[in-house]
DNA sequence: CGGAATCCGCACAGATACTG
DNA sequence: CAGTATCTGTGCGGATTCCG
């Protein structure tokens, strides 16, 4: 098994405890959250969304990710059934990877995010150069 | 300052380079998953969705979560012009965070999202508990 | 109450080398 | 082409302590 596998944070010895509240860590946002709120899921799936691809062919596309952490990635992302896996048994074996159903129904789900980062994101940076341009003037009196 | 400031990856030394496609590593949506796909950002902002809360109010809500982070992720999401921060001078001092219009924008953006994990994380579940079955009988085969 | 400062472990991510 | 194996380091995130 490689080092980094994704595996949930596993709340194994609860037997009969507290129960702190029900928005918990165990409420579904967070399970989704531990799963896709990488650096990388996202962008795998936004990459498959017009059609399936190869290895090297997601790789190149998507600036600056490791073989690594691709592979890591696609596995975490089939194992969940977001993402599906196909070997073609040409020389040299060809492998596709393509979304699934589920997966395409949370890349709709996203979308409305992704849209917003298009529209808005040129705000947010100018909310952070404001931020810090006040900072920098509040340690200048101290 | 303290140690995380989530400050941006920062190309630096790109002095008259390549530059390997568009997609590449400043389009929005890479920016706005390098700030919010984290572990607790998301948390927080739903969970000021109903209405303003005080520090600890949000530390109680939000099971696990240490003051450090809470603190770091909040900061950051004000930084950001997501989160707004509000100081009442009582005694002892009482500070309320409440999501800003455009922090509004991306919770209802975020909803969707939501609403898909809340329906289907079951679906995700199975779909592991087979992978992680089908991977067993593999390797017991070798 | 609402943090800041400090220490620290370990998981995550990158680089490199190797394989079928 | 499509990965795995191994090494290494950085920084995320937790625990603890202290402060206005």
């Amino acid at each position: 098994m490689q080092e980094g596998t994704f595996t949930a944070p596993g709340y194994s010895g609860e037997t009969a405890r507290p129960a702190p509240n029900v928005y918990a860590a165990d409420c579904p946002t967070r399970l989704l959250l531990d799963r896709i709120a990488d650096k990388w899921s996202v962008l795998i799936l936004t990459t498959l969304g017009p059609g399936e691809r190869r290895f090297n062919g997601l790789k190149r596309h998507i600036d600056g990710i490791s073989q690594k952490m691709l592979s890591q990635t696609l596995r975490s992302l089939e194992r969940d059934g977001l993402v599906q896996r196909d070997v073609v048994p040409t020389v040299p074996v060809s492998v596709t990877y393509a979304v699934t159903p589920l997966g395409r129904e949370l890349l709709d789900a996203l979308q409305a995010m992704i849209d917003w980062a298009e529209r808005r994101m040129g705000t947010v940076a100018s909310a952070q150069v404001a931020y810090d341009r006040r900072e920098e003037e509040l340690s200048l009196i101290a």
